[in-house]
RNA sequence: GCACAGGUGGCAGAGCGGUCAAUUGCAAGAGACUGUAAAUCUCUCGCCCAUGUGGCUACGCAGGUUCGAAUCCUGCCCUGUGCA
């Protein structure tokens, strides 16, 4: 039997400090002279839904490239912020990564804090083979999920069992596969392709509340809001900013005048704070992860991972 | 001091005789996740037993009217506004 190659996953909720803890991690493998942990060095691929736009740079915390210190990072800035850039294509370029870095006897590091990315890059195959189709999306998207429901169950009882029966974006996508396959979609694949180790960085929860507060103000004082005026100047809509979320979607609110200042950061500083938990509530699931809080834990189960 | 308006669950704010533990929003907690995933969606949210058409305490405080009050009446205490 082959063995599956060796990746590490860093991930956590967002301000936990995991870009800076995978640099010194990979820092640590590729350091000269027969590194550390006795590897070949390591590159790391970021899971982070928003870093893939170019221009999303401040709002999303993305590594600089003096932060880098010269470890080669993927998937950043990969797309343009206009157009909708999916976990699929997220899934594929992943993959290419990780099988380049593997080629050149590296250390794969996954990075980031978007679960279903990990688990898209991780896993076989998550997909089925049906791309987005606007226009018919836009035609389900009209009816309610009664009977968006009703008529999934007729076509694909299976999946009706188990989906969310008032989520139209999920009841919409489910159509959409088997009204064009005319099968259904058949369970996910969970099957991971890699022997992985998978670290969680996480904080009490008063502290990563802390850590989110002080990480807005310095991004709002550090040109957070002039960022956002210029995606707006590059053509970004506003309901594209709207559907990106957090930041984007709050100072885009502010721009276009429904929001005060003073109010908006408060409200925004709550929704960062609940989307660390829905993070969380992702990764609470998942038992292979070794949850710590700075990099000694970390060295030593990378350490002890690498060796075996 | 007089005249209005008002005091409701963590907050805001409905309810104005019964179907009210009390609409709704916010906050809080839990959760889901098969191509938008920082998105999208769900549940809980007075206390207690937790089986239920269950028990208890609640709508400023104290009384009263009524079969029945958060809802009507009286007094008191507080708050805002106007006149002094």
């Amino acid at each position: 039997m082959s063995r599956l190659s060796k990746i590490v996953v860093v991930l956590g909720p967002t301000a936990s400090g995991k870009s800076d803890l995978a640099v010194a991690l990979a820092k640590k493998i590729s350091a000269r002279g027969g590194s550390a942990f006795g590897g070949n060095g390591a590159e790391i691929i970021s899971a982070d839904s928003r870093q893939v736009y170019r221009g999303l740079n401040i709002g999303t915390g993305k590594i600089t490239k003096r932060e880098m210190r010269g470890v080669p990072h993927y998937l950043l800035d990969v797309a343009s912020p206009k157009n909708v850039f999916t976990a699929s294509m997220y899934e594929r370029l992943a993959k290419q990564a990780i099988n380049r870095i593997l080629r050149k006897g590296k250390l794969p590091i996954i990075c980031g804090g978007t679960g279903f990315y990990i688990a898209a890059a991780l896993e076989e195959k998550t997909f089925a083979e049906v791309p987005p189709n606007l226009k018919l999306r836009k035609k389900l998207e009209r009816k309610s999920t009664e009977v968006l429901f009703t008529q999934l169950q007729k076509l694909d009882p299976e999946r009706a069992a188990s989906i969310d029966l008032q989520n139209p974006r999920r009841l919409v996508r489910a159509l959409e596969i088997v009204l064009t396959t005319g099968k259904p979609v058949g369970p996910r694949n969970r099957k991971e392709m890699y022997d992985a180790l998978k670290l969680g960085v996480t904080w009490p929860k008063n502290i990563l509340q802390k850590r989110i507060h002080a990480r807005l103000l310095k991004r709002l004082r550090g040109g957070m809001i002039n960022e956002v005026k210029k995606l707006g100047k590059d053509g970004v809509s506003s309901a594209r900013l709207e559907s990106l979320g957090l930041e984007y979607r709050y100072v885009g609110r502010f721009l276009e005048g429904l929001l005060d200042k003073k109010e908006m950061a408060p409200q925004l500083e709550r929704e960062i704070v609940a989307y660390s938990k829905r993070q969380l509530t992702w990764f609470k699931k998942d038992k292979n992860i070794h949850w710590i809080t700075g990099v000694r834990g970390a060295e030593f189960l990378i350490r002890r991972f690498l060796s075996d």
